[in-house]
RNA sequence: UGAGCCGUGGUGCAGUGGCAGCACAGAGGACUUUGGAUCCUUUGACCGUGGUUCGAAUCCACGCGGCUCAGCCA
């Protein structure tokens, strides 16, 4: 597996794992990713892979990946190859190591009918509300089941008939025979088998009771020989159960632990309404480069380097926390910092015409690809007489601290020539159309011999020689940094960023980005990182934003 | 008012009886052919009250605050 690149972070889990091999409990590292493939993989899946697959490799162990399928009617095939794509994207390998909870359960049927023979099983017959009401609630205590002392033959025979079909979906169920008094509404008599005449993606109508996640997870765990079953916080609470199936079973135990699940500020991390934005339209889809799932994000433009080191830096832990989206931000920058080459774009155009450069003459600039990596070389990026730059780069009247170009400001283009602006060209509306400028042949390059020094340095394209694009700009899908804080009466869905997307259908690359292939990264200086979206078809190329480069400017501006 | 868990700068994570630290974010500066990158400086925290101790973020007690659980979901 690949190292991670941060320091070796030292968490409670990690310690507890080694304090288990130092005393004996276990004598080797084996840990599971257990996903239900009833949605795509988000970015709080990455940090439990992270988890998973990482502690069990630093302890020079095996990780499985086990789809936990267990609900026939909310999983699917598609799920299951996607989740398989983002994992192995993410950098981690199951080897041969794939298994389903589905595999498991003649097995699991087999201890069901177990539990029965011991007395610690009984098929109930209490319809859905009625079981609520037995249960009792937070303060109090249930009450028996009228159904829970039947005898051990007739919950044989009705379990049996269960499986065979002969029961309409909830008309009965097989529960655990624990505590209807206990404090933990887990152990009162919790459901392990429920009716379900419904098609499973992978065992057909072979079935049609399903065991329940409880009573299917440690005992996969226990089949496979996992030693620390890590989950989030929520099956705190079920731990007491896992342990007593696995101990009332009398079958190998692994240990469960549990660590806080990801939160991401401007980000919503919940399966159920990811896929309610996917079905109502307000995203693309999955895949939507503002979604949180991996494949939004690897559309996106973001390295799976990024995202490994993003679960390093925020670690585990119990608390509930929300992790800062700047610092996912911040370990892409960072890793396309150091990889992508260096591209000059320009999203919105303004036309500059060179006066005093000759018509039709041509100059090949030599460029760096990559300052931080002198072995990516250089190319060359075509210069003229026409050019476009930055409408952003040129005011009329340019605010203090703005160093860019202005009306008889110079300016350096970059790998190019110091230029200064000579006239501005306005149409009928007083809209600015078109700079006139002139260059200094000296400058070739960027350096003047006389050692005049700019103040600024802006990217450009030649007109002649420019790549049309389409740029998409995007923004937090969510406007609030928590979107589920929202008033009496509204949704996250009123927190939705209006403006969380932006096309630029009309945007020039220099020319050596043309035919780049999907997926490919690039920095457009001065401007952010961009990736090639796989929209781009038939030369015509499409760009997504993945991450805009810092820009002290915009703080100036912002300040004022 | 049941059971379980968790409280360290704005955020996340360390520190497990001995000077509270790292990263991100923020602020300031240096440098610069990207207002990028890099480098330097800097603001800022132990939920509260008691107790034990020479010494407590750490151990104990009591509070306070937050999260999870009353699916035949996972």
């Amino acid at each position: 597996m690949i190292p991670e690149p941060t320091s070796q972070p030292t968490d409670f889990i990690r310690a507890a794992v080694a304090e288990d091999l130092k005393s004996g409990r276990y004598t080797r590292v084996h840990t599971r990713f257990p996903p239900e493939p009833n949605g795509y993989l988000h970015i709080g899946h990455a940090k439990a892979i992270a988890v998973d697959f990482g502690i069990a490799a630093e302890f020079g162990g095996q990780c499985n990946l086990r789809f936990d399928d267990t609900n026939p009617v909310k999983e699917e095939q598609e799920y299951v190859d996607m989740i398989m794509a983002d994992i192995r994207w993410l950098g981690f390998d199951w080897e041969d190591r794939l298994y389903y909870a589905s595999d498991y359960f003649e097995q699991l049927y087999e201890w069901a009918v177990q539990l029965i023979k011991k007395g610690k099983a009984y098929v109930c017959d209490l319809t859905p509300d009625e079981m609520r009401e037995y249960r009792g609630t937070l303060t109090e205590p249930g009450k028996d089941s009228p159904y829970r002392n039947r005898s051990v033959e007739e919950n044989l025979d009705l379990f049996a008939r269960m499986r065979a079909g002969e029961f309409p979906d909830g008309a009965r169920t097989l529960r655990a025979k624990i505590d209807m008094a206990s404090g933990n509404i887990n152990l009162r008599d919790p459901v392990m088998y429920r009716i379900l005449h419904a098609a499973h993606h992978r065992t057909g109508d072979q079935w049609r009771i399903y065991p329940l996640y409880d009573f299917a997870h440690g005992q996969s765990d226990s089949i496979e020989g996992i030693t620390h079953s890590l989950c989030s916080l929520e099956y705190e609470i079920h731990r007491p159960l896992y342990d007593w199936y696995l101990d009332t079973l009398e079958i190998y135990h692994p240990r469960q632990i549990e660590f806080a699940r990801l939160n991401l500020s401007y980000t919503l991390l919940s399966k159920r309404r990811l896929l309610q934005l996917v079905k109502e339209g307000r995203v693309r889809g999955w895949d939507d480069p503002r979604m949180p799932t991996l494949s939004g994000l690897r559309r996106r433009g973001y390295t799976p380097e990024s995202i490994r080191d993003f679960c390093a830096r925020i670690g585990v832990a119990k608390n509930d926390s929300v992790a800062d989206v700047t610092l996912l931000e911040h370990c892409v920058r960072e890793d396309l910092n150091k990889r992508a080459a260096r591209v000059m774009g320009v999203l919105k155009p303004l036309k500059v015409v060179i006066e005093n450069y000759p018509e039709g003459q041509v100059e090949e600039m030599e460029a760096i690809n990559n300052p931080e990596d002198a072995s990516a070389g250089t190319r060359k990026a075509p210069f003229s007489r026409e050019l476009y730059i930055e409408q952003d780069d040129f005011r009329e009247t340019p605010p203090p601290k703005y160093y860019r170009l202005s009306p008889g400001r110079e300016v350096r283009l970059r790998y190019a020539y110091f230029v200064k602006c000579v006239g501005v060209v306005k149409d009928a509306n007083g809209q600015i159309v078109e700079l006139r400028c002139t260059y200094d042949p000296a400058t070739r390059g960027g350096d003047a011999p006389d050692g005049r020094k700019v103040k600024s340095t802006i990217h450009w394209v030649s007109a002649p020689h420019a790549v049309q694009a389409e740029v998409r700009l995007y923004d937090r899908l969510f406007a609030k940094e928590n979107p589920d804080d929202v008033p009496e009466g509204k949704t996250f869905l009123d927190n939705l960023n209006p403006n969380s997307l932006e096309v630029l259908p009309m945007c020039f690359v220099e020319p050596s980005v043309k035919g780049a292939a999907h997926g490919s990264r690039y920095q457009f200086e001065r401007s952010g990182y961009f990736c090639v979206d796989p929209d781009s078809a038939n030369g015509k190329l499409v760009f997504n934003r993945t991450v805009g480069l810092k820009d002290s400017w915009a703080k100036v501006e912002k300040s004022r």
